[in-house]
DNA sequence: AATGAAAAGATACTAGGTATCAATATTCGC
DNA sequence: GCGAATATTGATACCTAGTATCTTTTCATT
């Protein structure tokens, strides 16, 4: 009996069917947990949550969902890399330090400038990976609250 | 006896001793090899050409290096992360895919304009993480004059 | 229901890095 | 220059993240 899940986690399945590979039970299950994370998670974190599935099945399917585009990696600031649920084609993170949130950058211009400023060393553009950390509104206003409070 | 080591090479040492840290025969040896590397390198690279010394010791002075700020990490497109000599401060690179040779990133207004966005975003921004790929010059030339050979 | 392909799971393996700890170098005070 | 105190080393075991291999299971099709 397949499982009832929710609207994303089909939209990942779907996705997936799409480019030809199957949607299987473990997928279903995957699908469904990757599409409740609410910040960036990584391969142990899905299987803490998934502990019937095989170590290798939850590697596969991460990288086949990345390679598919409904899940990115996460460069953090100490290096590690972690994944994430993507919102497709290319963007950059601002990922919050303090809770692990992570908000889409828009309105950043920042591939004319890597062109223009690449172009001036002579270098020929054709990629580039950008991570912003820092405090996304909610930790900040948490942290003047508790400050108020203090006062 | 002091083995001669070339000036880049004392200066990662002389760094090392300001911040308390002893110049061992072990650093001695890393901090010329790591001086003569001529694009980024992994902790494996300077084992293969410094095999006499242990394998943790690589690692620890490495980090050490890093944590000096005389060396740096640098993201590959892949995900993997390499070292490189750094030249100090924050700053980003352009690395060439395909020699692997990487420039500085020079008069790059990076930092203003993501300050901007973020703080449209009402995130209050700490830090990122850039790399930029590409064709570096030389690479560049040489595929023009193969193209021009062939013709 | 039979079949062939795809996927799963177990397992062993790899790469990159850290922790522990006894042995060795280095520095400092004398 | 000698010895004690301390930093560093190397060996080893360990850890995390990920891949390779191979047998069994599941799936979609007929």
């Amino acid at each position: 009996m397949r499982k009832r899940i929710n609207a994303l986690a089909e939209q990942l399945l779907d996705t997936l069917e799409q480019k030809g590979y199957r949607s299987t039970e473990p997928r279903r299950a995957m699908a469904q947990v990757i599409a409740n994370q609410d910040k960036h998670f990584t391969a142990e974190d899905l299987r803490k949550q998934l502990p019937s599935l095989g170590r290798a099945t939850i590697f596969r399917s991460l990288k086949l969902l990345v390679e598919t585009g409904m899940v990115c990696r996460v460069l953090l600031e100490d290096g590690d890399l972690h994944y994430q649920l993507s919102h497709r084609g290319h963007h950059h993170h601002l990922l919050c330090v303090e809770c692990g949130s992570s908000q889409d950058l828009l309105g950043c211009d920042i591939e004319d400038l890597l062109q223009q400023t690449s172009a001036r060393h002579g270098f020929e553009l054709s990629g580039h990976w950008l991570e912003v950390y820092g405090r996304c509104n909610a930790c900040r206003n948490v942290e003047q609250t508790v400050e108020l409070a203090n006062a």
